[in-house]
RNA sequence: GCCGGGGUGGGGUAGUGGGUAUCCUUGGGGACUGUGGAUCCCCGGACCCGGGUUCAAUUCCCGGACCCGGCCCCA
């Protein structure tokens, strides 16, 4: 009998792990010049942490269990509880905060396509400022990722604000904002009858519910946004607060990416802890799920700490992210060090080979020799199933005068050079 | 939790109610007496699991786990 992994759960090869390794130093390099400091918190937490947010939907969908001190603990769902935790927990840092992560992440159910029950997300939070300067950064820093990965053509940004839903609904006479939010979330994934009938359900009544999906179908290009409410619905002056805050976000937003970015007042987002703007990132195709997703969360850290502060942040998830990557063909590794086999002719020379490759290692190239004492033309097919740049042979012959053979793989084409003009050239490479 | 689809070596496949389960590839070893990925030879490796029907199940039936996708939910 064999092992396979748990249900949900990834084995990564080579392979893809170093497109991987790429892929998170990418988004660690822009979280870093975006002045964000990296974080980490424990995998397991009580449980209670996440109660506090969302309640039994949530707890029923986690990789929760009992320690042996009789504690309800749980694989972390997601990252902003703990986030806050630690920030929370020192109150002499200077703000605003810029802080990411990359923690792993568990979710308890069917596992589908870009969801699976244990992934890796990037997370990036703006902690101690209300601004539209923060929400645009946040945004912004999405979108660098997301652009330096060369995927500018293939994502759009939807944004929305909850202020602004809560009046719109409030000005149309509903009154449980909740439950309509929930309902508006499901636009485009049911048809517009069902939506009907679950307002009905919801004491909306039809005059009501007509007038919200009227709202929700287009894509607004957001300068348009105030022309296109003001034909439907009676704005007051809370509203138009509302949108021209989104409108300048929006405006400030066009500074850091030209991606494609509209308004969809159907972006509600889940959970009902978002306080202002909130925003996902989608594939153009629209095939997947959302890429990245987050929004303004102001009272969360009341909830938690007794401490009032302002807050901004998103996740993007690794799974989504790969699909996508894959599918516009981007998934390969770029940067590799170049890779030498240090081969010999006979036997006897093996230890040779040890002193080359911990030379060239020392140079900053990859370098390795055979460990089998294996035949030449058996280190020299090991060399190339390794993906190996070039093999360096050390032959008796060439020994005597302080040459070896360096030969690119990829041509056959060979030379004799001395170390002494190898090292230079290793050098080289890797200044 | 629910629904649909799927399974033969690591990957890709052929095939069957009955005999040592096909072929390609990958992997390991060797030959070619110092040049690989060529050629040749050798080796390893599979019918998802359990139950049922049957003289006989990899094949038919049922169930389960798993994979792919969808619902619910979305962090």
């Amino acid at each position: 009998m064999g092992f396979e992994h748990l249900k949900g759960f990834r084995d990564i090869f080579p392979e893809d792990a170093q497109v991987r390794l790429e892929l998170f130093s990418k988004m660690e390099d822009v979280a870093s010049r975006f002045g964000f400091a990296p974080i980490e918190y424990p995998s397991v937490e009580p449980l209670d942490l996440f109660k506090i947010k969302s309640g039994d939907e949530l707890v029923k969908q986690t990789f929760s269990f009992k320690d042996k001190g009789d504690r309800e603990v749980t694989l972390i769902p997601e990252a902003t509880p703990s986030t806050v935790r630690l920030l929370t927990s020192r109150k002499e840092i200077s703000r605003p905060v810029r802080w990411y992560s990359m923690p792993k992440l568990w979710r308890y159910e069917e596992p589908q396509s870009g969801r699976l029950r244990e992934h890796v997300q990037f997370n990036a939070d703006i902690f101690g400022s209300d601004s539209i300067y923060a929400d645009a950064e946040i945004i912004g820093l999405a979108t660098k990722i997301l652009d330096g990965l060369g995927l500018k053509e293939e994502y759009e940004i939807r944004l929305n604000d909850r202020n602004l839903m809560n009046n719109i609904l409030g000005n149309i006479g509903i009154s449980n904002t909740p439950a309509a939010l929930s309902i508006i979330d499901h636009y485009g994934k049911v048809d517009n009858d069902t939506l009907l009938s679950e307002m009905s359900d919801q004491g909306i009544d039809d005059e009501q519910a007509e007038s919200v999906i009227k709202l929700l179908g287009n894509n607004l290009n957001p300068p348009d946004l105030m022309d296109f409410l003001s034909s439907l619905i009676f704005m007051d002056d809370k509203t138009i607060e509302n949108v021209n805050r989104l409108e300048d976000t929006y405006t400030l937003l066009k500074k850091y990416t030209d991606a494609k970015i509209v308004v969809s007042l159907s972006t509600v987002r889940g959970l009902g802890y978002y306080t202002g703007i909130v925003f996902e990132g989608f594939d153009r195709k629209g095939e997947l799920r959302a890429i990245f997703g987050g929004g303004r969360y102001d009272n969360l850290s009341k909830l938690l700490s007794e401490q009032s502060i302002p807050a901004v942040g998103f996740g993007m998830g690794d799974a989504v992210l790969e699909i996508l990557l894959k599918r516009t063909n981007r998934w390969k590794a770029e940067q590799r060090r170049k890779k030498y086999a240090v081969c010999c002719s006979t036997k006897k020379l093996a230890d040779r080979c040890i002193d080359l490759a911990l030379e060239l290692r020392d140079l900053g190239a990859s370098a390795i020799s055979d460990l089998n004492n294996r035949s030449l033309s058996a280190q020299l097919k090991n060399a190339s199933s390794n993906d190996c740049d070039y093999a360096v042979i050390i032959g008796e012959a060439d020994i005597k005068s302080g040459k070896v053979t360096l030969r690119t793989l990829r041509t056959g084409e060979q030379s004799q050079i001395s170390i002494e003009e190898l090292v230079k050239a290793v050098r080289n490479d890797h200044i």
